[in-house]
DNA sequence: TATTATTCCTATTGAAATTGTAGGAAATAT
DNA sequence: ATATTTCCTACAATTTCAATAGGAATAATA
């Protein structure tokens, strides 16, 4: 499995804010603040589970937060400029199909000269990272993929 | 991380198998069994391990093996015609990115229909599919890759 | 000011998967 | 017979995953 329910539940997070920004008609993008709790309640996960992946998304800087009452997260930056890629990164942490690929990427495995696989596992990850990079919340709520 | 160190030491043995099978210029295949212990040593693999993971590849029809002194292990044919998707469905059993693909892709969800990510899922596992079954261990041996 | 609803933060826990270990049985060449 | 190998089952240590728990900080509002 490359991918977690982390990344998962973070993705879906992220195009149910979407989702609710684009019902809103108005300009003002403070009023599509969306609380965790209703997130948790549509997409049916944990709320308390939620939160860190919330927090993972904020620091990552994807979301913003408002707290207190009436408060929530709302997209940084348009649905048509946020990638799957970028989720991923920041809640995965690293797609590399495997484990060594980013020490033997950096020259710090003393073993990737004579390394036959190296060259595979390097091209799998530029081809996942480039359709992941391909595809961004508003392909995905546009039903383009 | 998509492949654990089962299916990269799979990888590994088969490439080594291939390795030995090429240094011997007879055409006996007999002669080319390699034992577990050789191939642990040279890999630095427990063998123990590496026991359990030429089981899989055994049953799974990869590698044939012979019982008693001298014998081990040898490809079940030729290099050429082993991909990496092979080694990698038998050790790793799927290389899915989400877990859930299989089941939705089944038609078992019941949110399949309403599922907006799914098609994304799908065509980055048949782009992943792609790429692997086209990378045959001899590919790796003469750094055609 | 008190209440309520929310994000934010740290720590803990239960379950599952991963990565082996251990011990020996069965087979086979010498 | 002996040595060496595969084969088989069971167990164990470690790590990761997926939450859960409890409360502090913040902000709207009555």
């Amino acid at each position: 499995m490359m991918i977690s329910t982390k990344g998962k539940y973070a993705l879906q997070t992220m195009i149910d804010l979407a989702q609710q920004a684009r019902l809103c008609a108005c300009e003002d993008t403070e009023c599509t603040c969306v609380s965790l709790k209703a997130i948790a309640e549509r997409q049916n996960i944990s709320m308390k589970y939620l939160e860190s992946i919330a927090a993972l998304l904020n620091r990552g800087g994807l979301v913003k937060s408002t707290r207190g009452k009436d408060g929530g997260y709302r997209l940084a930056k348009p649905a048509e400029e946020i990638t799957v890629a970028e989720v991923m990164a920041i809640t995965e942490g690293s797609l590399a199909p495997v484990s060594c690929l980013e020490t033997c990427s950096d020259g710090q495995c003393v073993h990737a000269d004579g390394c036959l696989t190296l060259p595979m596992w390097q091209k799998l990850d530029g081809i996942i990272d480039e359709f992941l990079s391909g595809v961004t919340i508003a392909d995905i709520l546009d039903r383009k993929i």
